[in-house]
DNA sequence: GGCCCCATCAATGTATACATGACCGTGTAT
DNA sequence: ATACACGGTCATGTATACATTGATGGGGCC
């Protein structure tokens, strides 16, 4: 009765489904019945509907007809759709704030974040994946921040929370090919260059990298498809 | 309780409060107190709470701290915004709809559209000012469902559900200098662009005219900023 | 034998009572 | 005078009983 994961019933049930539902323990398409859920987690149907309003918002979840809530389903076609939207969403948000001008203060800040991620990348080795994970997400927010316009930030974030698509979804575990070290020097260069594009006004350029950036993500994504690494965190939700 | 605007309590509450909000009856802003409205609507809390739930995955409220529901606010520049991103997303479908090519047959669907403005326009009075705000819309709605992704499909069409953001929201009622005449000549060029371009699977000229487009509207709204012309209806919401 | 109707059940929809928690005023102490 | 603590009030959070609806299966009639 005391999880940590919200103050009330409602919060705790969707921060639970939510992670059921990641983990793939309810691939799209499951219906959800409230008397059930409301059974294994002991509490009334009151909250279970509330969470799974929220789900809906955050697009895991879709009104069923006919009442009821159903898993969302994800094709793989989809996960690369909505890699190419987040890019898309990315690069207008840089254009934006190139055409605009960033305050150098901010571009400073994401500047410091690339020179970690040099810092990490200089190492070379197997141990620097995990900080490199981190900082580039870390990054694209500092990025994000920088779009003057409220309204692409949302919906920016909105894409970013689908699983699969968010920046650092499929930055590699393991280092199997000297190929992915040269993705991830490739990746750092267009994040140094698009700082730059923002800094100097230069609109097309900023969000013509923004696109071929999550190209990269895609790429990785086609490449551990086809290495047969199933079981990847961010892929549990998708059907076929 | 027969209202002929949805089956069940929440569906209805759900309809009512759209229309209120979008009446600019509760401006950006207002809290939404659940036992009021319950009350106006002589129903209980449940049905209430059910509804703003769904206006909140629309977008037109947020949750606010602490609980409870707030409806959102849109500023003259989330106005603009909107309209702006509202031109990347259907650029990007017309541009994935070119890429990946596109049903002879939709096409040819559009066109007919295409055709009927053209007649429309042909009349020049200010009769074809109706049938063309509803074929405009009518064609946006024909050439984003020409995108091959959903995921994409689906973003803009919640872009497109802002009451401002809509590509028909702008379009005058009344013709006041023979400009006007020449902006609605100018809009439906690019229509007929966009489908050749589609046609020609030359995405990035889609993808430019279906930007370029949205300006006019962007135009459209400002002009009409500056006429003083309030009380536009998909601008009741507004809070500057 | 096939089809339709009705009973039944299981799911969501609704109402309402009660619990909880947030906000705001007032009071006091520093 | 300001900061903090306390308590009351009001709105939301939760549980639960009841209503309604939609699907399903069996039985009877044609």
């Amino acid at each position: 009765m005391a999880d940590e994961r919200g103050s009330t019933h409602a919060k705790r049930a969707a921060y639970d489904l939510r992670q059921r539902i990641l983990k793939g323990e309810m691939p799209g398409g499951t219906r959800l019945y409230e008397v059930a859920l409301a059974d294994e987690m002991a509490i009334s149907r009151t909250p279970v509907r509330e969470a799974m309003s929220r789900l809906a918002e955050e697009g895991l979840l879709e009104r069923a007809r006919g009442g009821g809530f159903v898993v969302r389903s994800f094709s793989q076609a989809d996960v690369v759709d909505a890699i190419e939207l987040r890019g898309v969403l990315e690069g207008t948000a840089l254009r934006l704030a190139a055409e605009a001008g960033a305050e150098p203060r901010a571009i400073a800040e994401a500047r410091e974040i690339l020179t970690r991620i040099d810092t990490a990348l200089a190492a070379g080795d197997v141990a620097m994946l995990d900080p490199y994970g981190e900082l580039n997400g870390l990054f694209h927010e500092e990025i994000a921040a920088l779009c003057p316009s409220a309204i692409v930030r949302r919906e920016l974030d909105r894409v970013k929370s689908l699983p699969f698509a968010s920046p650092s979804a499929f930055v590699f575990k393991r280092l199997d090919s000297p190929a992915m070290i040269n993705s991830l020097v490739i990746a750092q260069a267009q994040h140094h260059a698009m700082l730059d594009a923002i800094e100097a006004r230069e609109g097309a350029r900023a969000e013509a990298l923004a696109r071929e950036h999550a190209r990269i993500a895609r790429a990785n994504l086609e490449s551990r498809a086809k290495s047969a690494d199933e079981g990847h965190p961010a892929l549990a939700l998708i059907v076929n």
